[in-house]
RNA sequence: GCGCCUGUAGUUCAAUGGAUAGAACAAGGGUCUUCUAAACCUUAAAUCCAGGUUCGAUUCCUGGCAGGCGCACCA
């Protein structure tokens, strides 16, 4: 909401006489104003020394102050022209202005594919990161305007899933082994288990590399001897996966699978070889990726079987068919970078709507403090289990704690400080991930910020919500005879949020809204231990009041940007 | 070997080329008869190295050094 103010001030400097660029910063302390323009550009460009022009813009634009809304002073501090804002015109505009829900459709839209597991393997915290990191960014887009279709595309036919069912064959009596998996986690237990048998064995064994191979060939040939096992084991994965969708709180419009795009991939390949954009090379079918400096890559094995990058050929036709996005992003971990540099690259040839569409958004690695993760091995740690993990360290804390559904609660901190954990680092950094220190509950942390409103809860239940005082002083709340200093702060603070929103957006990185999430927590833990509320004078309790549910607001649809659900108290 | 990415307090992270490089955790010292101590206050602590561009470089360029990832029939 200062954007407009941000306008205005800009028009008078050009209006003083400055040219080219303006960018306004918002200076390091608050003695030094709300706004500030740094003169170095335009003082070289007329070589003239900084502080000299600032000194003469600050008297040119004497003139603007009372004609600008809320503009008290005008200053030269240096080589900086710092604008100061009247405190209580301030509190007004952004007490009256606070809607952070307001949002206008921009008429694009864009496909954001997340979370990609593939069937018969773990769901583990590399997924999770990509699926929280998904479900943010997803409700960052709608939030800036973006028409939002969720889409998720999990791998159920490949290799990894005939050195699965490998496993599973060389298990003596399957059938009553089945029978005794009652859970749905046993049954994952199960399948994990025999990947690893079948990956191993894959490794160290030509023979049963062969048969592994030929398993592979009879899931792409739809085998219906194997079709049995196969339905029944991914149709566990499923069920699996979508109990960590529900409890994450996310939710896909589209569930793409590679089984359905198979075949279509072959096709493409076939169709595209003549043309030259293919070539044989061993008895495989690969894109020269060298020739444009890429990298080579294999798009039809040499058993005749497309590969991943083929079916991505087709998945592109069929999302590009389905929704005519404007954008399509791929939230897939950073190695696979020159991967899609590579797909990309023959998608403009064999789809050319596709040029300028495609992106992929990259999220840094997850690693282990304790070695690699490795599915292979098994060496993973499972979204599940440092969910459990967490819940009993929130439920610790929770001990001596009276309050109603405190399990449910608990349920909620937990998967707050999991979320925030991930989103808080930036989208491309790497997370060195350990289970003891990574998900925090104390200082900047998901729970942390759920405090805040907790604690806000807690003051508006004791002064009955402040409806008695709205009556009491209207809808302006009686605005005090002065506005201290960090309460002028924490409203700029405030009227931050849109622009902080439209920032993430922009750079497809939800850790922006946790950063301004955290730093408006933090200054509002300052505001509560040194300004008293329910003891406060009635004009300066009223105002106040509407400065704590105002940050509740923010604070409750930042974190729901961030996929975290606030609690009433805790 | 080639390519891509990353090097900031003990650790994990911030900082559109601009004002004194910010936080959190861990460490030391304080604050609950007063709105929830999952909090607050406070002390100490950092830009990998060498050049270059610039009035100004953590940021841009070059070269080192260190780490991660990717490079053919896996996804």
């Amino acid at each position: 909401m200062l954007s407009e103010l941000k306008q205005q001030l800009i028009k008078a400097l050009y209006s003083a006489g400055v040219t080219g660029e303006i960018e306004l910063v918002v200076p390091p302390k608050s003695e030094m104003g709300e706004f500030a323009f740094g003169c170095f550009t335009f003082a070289q460009k007329n070589r003239l020394s900084p502080p000299a022009v600032a000194k003469e813009l600050s008297e040119g634009l004497q003139g603007a102050v009372g004609k600008i809304d809320m503009l008290e002073k005008v200053e030269a501090n240096g080589p900086y022209v710092n604008f100061y804002l009247n405190n209580k015109l301030l509190a007004e505009r952004v007490l009256n202005n606070i809607k952070p829900e307001n949002k206008e459709k921009n008429g694009k839209k864009v496909l954001i594919e997340f979370a990609q597991p593939n069937t018969h393997k773990a769901f583990h915290i590399g997924h999770l990161r990509g699926t929280i990191t998904g479900e943010s960014l997803s409700r960052v887009m709608e939030a800036a305007g973006y028409d939002v279709v969720r889409a998720n595309y999990q791998g159920d036919v490949g290799m990894h899933i005939a050195k699965c069912l490998w496993g599973i064959l060389q298990i003596r009596n399957l059938k009553s082994e089945i029978r005794k998996l009652s859970s749905i986690n046993e049954k994952i237990k199960f399948l994990g288990d025999a990947y690893v048998a079948g990956a191993t064995a894959f490794e160290s064994d030509e023979k049963i590399k062969k048969e592994i191979e030929e398993i592979n060939n009879r899931i792409y040939g739809r085998d219906l001897e194997i079709k049995e096992l196969y339905d029944e084991t991914r149709a566990w994965s499923l069920e699996y996966f979508d109990g960590i969708y529900k409890k994450l709180d996310t939710h896909f419009d589209r569930f793409f699978f590679e089984s359905e795009v198979y075949k279509r991939a072959s096709q493409i390949v076939n169709e595209f070889l003549p043309k030259g954009v293919f070539a044989f090379s061993e008895n495989a079918i690969i894109y020269r990726g060298e020739n444009e400096g890429l990298h080579d890559r294999v798009f039809q094995t040499g058993a005749g079987n497309p590969t991943y990058e083929a079916k991505d050929l087709a998945l592109a036709e069929l999302q590009f068919k389905e929704f005519s996005p404007d954008q399509i992003i791929h939230v897939v971990a950073r190695e696979q970078t020159e991967y899609f540099r590579v797909v990309f690259k023959v998608l403009e040839k064999t789809l050319p709507e596709s040029l300028g569409k495609e992106r992929h958004l990259p999220y840094g690695w997850v690693s282990l403090k304790s070695g690699k993760m490795s599915s292979r091995t098994g060496q993973v740690v499972l979204a599940e289990s440092l969910m459990d993990e967490i819940n009993k360290k929130v439920l610790g804390i929770m001990e001596k704690s009276e309050i109603k559904n405190k399990e449910a609660v608990a349920e909620k901190i937990s998967l707050g400080a999991l979320k925030y954990s991930f989103l808080k680092t930036g989208i491309g950094n790497d997370i060195v991930f350990d289970m003891e220190e990574s998900v925090s509950l104390s200082g900047d942390s998901g729970p942390y910020l759920l405090y805040i409103v907790a604690r806000i809860n807690s003051i508006l239940r004791k002064t009955g919500g402040g409806g008695l005082l709205a009556k009491l002083f209207g809808k302006t709340g009686g605005l005090p005879e002065k506005v201290e200093d960090r309460e002028k702060q924490l409203l700029i603070k405030l009227a931050e949020f849109d622009g902080v929103v439209l920032k993430a957006s922009e750079a497809k990185d939800p850790s922006k809204i946790a950063q301004y999430l955290f730093t408006l927590a933090q200054m509002f833990n300052n505001f509560y231990h040194i300004s008293p509320i329910l003891k406060a004078d009635k004009k300066s309790k009223a105002f106040r009041i509407r400065i704590i549910k105002a940050v509740r607001e923010v604070m409750v649809s930042g974190l729901n940007l961030l996929g975290i659900e606030t609690v009433e108290e805790m």
